[in-house]
DNA sequence: AATACAAGCGCG
DNA sequence: AAAGCGCGCTTGTATT
């Protein structure tokens, strides 16, 4: 430890903006400065540097420090901790916080003005900035937390809720390294030349025309579904829709090509040319995170599809010359966090140190590895049918603690309970929507068909919660790691500027920074001099966030990593 | 002409 | 082999 923790308060103040930074948790005033906005950052940035930031949004005011060249260590997001902390079954939280305020507003959209529509229906709006609103839902939640039981885990939740708030904004400042040529590669040796805009590539365009020659219809319209099932339909395929999955059920000469047809137009419209030169104009991509944008707690993206990049163009992730990517990504995350919350000791001894999926089958609980992992996704999704639910009985017997656990978040969300996950994010409260109709259904009087539905509904919730517990808690390690990484990553020495200007800018062109990262997986662009370094802070990280999150439980988290200078190969 | 919805497919 | 969780994006079609 160095300096005892310290708060300071960035908001605004009419048209300037003021810091006030304060001294340990007392919040005894240290030193007050008005400035105009522009000039905020380097106030901020002569503070010291264990001041943790409290502003109403980092997506509002982060990106501002960033531009200009510097980061920040720590913050408080008041709108992210609010959204915790208003729902979390772990706080006994006044009215003042669990009442919808303006402070349930969706984040704050850096690029864009909001306009009278968003402001209207409240999307798009933004959370109060002034100092007085600040300090008050501060406030209120300091005193949130001070009354609740289990405060540790949720003050760990919000601490590593804001970490990543602060990440966030630098991923998308820092970008993807991506290779334009490679991409454009990729592209060509698929579809063929770039076409003109609104053409089919050549590739796209020569299968068509062997669908159309094996549907024997040289007219038929292979981009609109009714279109094209009728097509089918006419040529003896007899498919209840066009979907990959069903149409390859059918052995007709019209199959394969299609299917490629299918998948060609998917590539050259979804992370075709247009979209390199839209996401990736200068080498780097650069994607919108929306941190907590899910209600479990995962992230969300708008703008880009970062949660879409297809495997098949990763190679397009290419390191900068003298610069190495960490790829490292954790195997099974889920099943291991379901093992550990529920405390089940055969299940931990099953994932220890290995695959999983294999410590089932030599368990002796299933035969192959495929039926370990349909398995345990049908016990954590809720299947019910089909090879899974055949297989999650089995699993229910020799994991009965893990299995009574996502059982028991699935009977309290179809009786339209809450559920929580580990450190404390509790599930949205049922709708009165839902409630009316379970309701119509308990009536003596009911139809079936409303009973019929009322039990539709409530499994479907239950499925909900179910998962809710697991994937959110899930989103926790990964957060853990996030942010204690990022701490490891800035304590790396920058190195020298090199010849050209940086294309990650001025902040992160001469160190190592987190590039990406998707539920489970990051990945870390680094001078290649601090490769080996990063790795190992990776690793520790890993072993940090199992730690603080389940103590002397004995699982693992283990990480498929790898030291590359390009993200595609496996 | 603008908007909403469904299908389909990409990711974990 | 195609059921069960959470997302975002594009396209075509239906609605207004």
């Amino acid at each position: 430890m160095t300096l005892p923790p310290r708060w300071g308060v960035v908001a605004r103040d009419g048209d300037d903006v003021v810091v006030v930074v304060t001294l340990g948790d007392d919040l005894v005033e240290l030193a007050r400065e008005r400035c105009a906005p522009r000039d905020w950052p380097a106030l901020a940035a002569s503070a010291p540097a264990d001041v943790r930031w409290v502003w109403s949004d980092t997506s509002r005011w982060y990106p501002q420090v960033l531009a200009a060249g510097t980061t920040l260590r720590r913050c408080h997001d008041l709108r992210l901790c609010h959204a915790v902390l208003r729902l979390s079954a772990l706080v006994d939280a006044p009215d003042a916080l669990r009442a919808a305020t303006e402070w349930d507003a969706a984040p704050a959209e850096a690029e864009r003005a909001p306009t009278l529509f968003d402001l209207a229906d409240g999307a798009g709006a933004e959370v109060p900035d002034d100092l007085a609103s600040v300090l008050a839902e501060f406030h209120r939640q300091q005193q949130a937390l001070a009354d609740a039981p289990a405060a540790a885990r949720l003050r760990l939740l919000l601490g590593i809720e804001s970490a990543g708030a602060l990440l966030a904004a630098e991923m998308h400042a820092a970008g993807v390294p991506w290779s334009r040529a490679i991409h454009e590669r990729l592209l060509e040796e698929s579809l063929g030349p770039r076409p003109t805009p609104g053409v089919h590539p050549q590739r796209v365009q020569e299968l068509a025309e062997t669908v159309r020659a094996a549907l024997g219809d040289p007219t038929a319209s292979l981009d609109s579904q009714p279109k094209l099932l009728r097509s089918l339909h006419r040529a003896g395929v007899l498919a209840q829709s066009t979907s990959r999955w069903e149409l390859q059920e059918y052995d007709h000469p019209v199959i394969a090509p299609l299917l490629q047809y299918k998948k060609l137009t998917r590539l050259a419209s979804a992370n075709g040319w247009a979209w390199l030169d839209e996401w990736a104009p200068d080498g780097r991509f650069r994607p919108v995170y929306v941190p907590g944008g899910v209600v479990t707690g995962r992230w969300a993206s708008s703008g880009g599809g970062a949660l879409q990049l297809p495997r098949q163009l990763r190679p397009a992730v290419r390191a900068d010359d003298g610069w190495m990517l960490v790829v490292a990504d954790v195997a099974q995350l889920e099943p291991r966090v379901l093992a550990a919350m529920s405390g089940d000791a055969a299940l931990a001894q099953a994932a220890r140190g290995r695959d999983l999926y294999e410590g089932i089958v030599d368990s002796g609980v299933v035969a192959t590895r495929q039926e370990a992992k349909i398995a345990l996704l049908g016990a954590m999704y809720g299947a019910t049918t089909g090879d899974s639910g055949r297989l999650v009985p089995a699993l229910r017997r020799a994991y009965p603690r893990a299995m009574a656990l996502v059982d028991e978040a699935a009977t309290v969300g179809e009786q339209g309970g809450v559920v929580t996950t580990w450190l404390g994010r509790s599930s949205p409260a049922a709708g009165a929507g839902w409630r009316d109709v379970q309701g119509v259904a308990a009536a003596p009087e009911a139809a079936e068909a409303d009973r019929a539905h009322a039990r539709r509904s409530a499994r479907n919730r239950g499925r909900f919660t179910r998962n809710f517990v697991v994937q959110g808690t899930a989103a926790e390690w990964a957060l853990a790691w996030l942010a204690d990484l990022r701490g490891e990553l800035a304590a790396l020495p920058p190195v020298e500027p090199g010849a050209d200007a940086p294309a990650s800018g001025p902040v992160f062109g001469r160190r190592a920074h987190l590039a990406f990262f998707l539920h489970d997986e990051i990945i870390v662009h680094t001078p290649a001099v601090h490769a080996e370094a990063v790795a190992a802070a990776v690793r520790r990280s890993a072993d940090r966030a199992t730690r603080l999150l389940f103590g002397g439980f004995p699982i693992d988290f283990p990480l498929d990593l790898r030291i590359t200078a390009d993200a595609g190969k496996a």
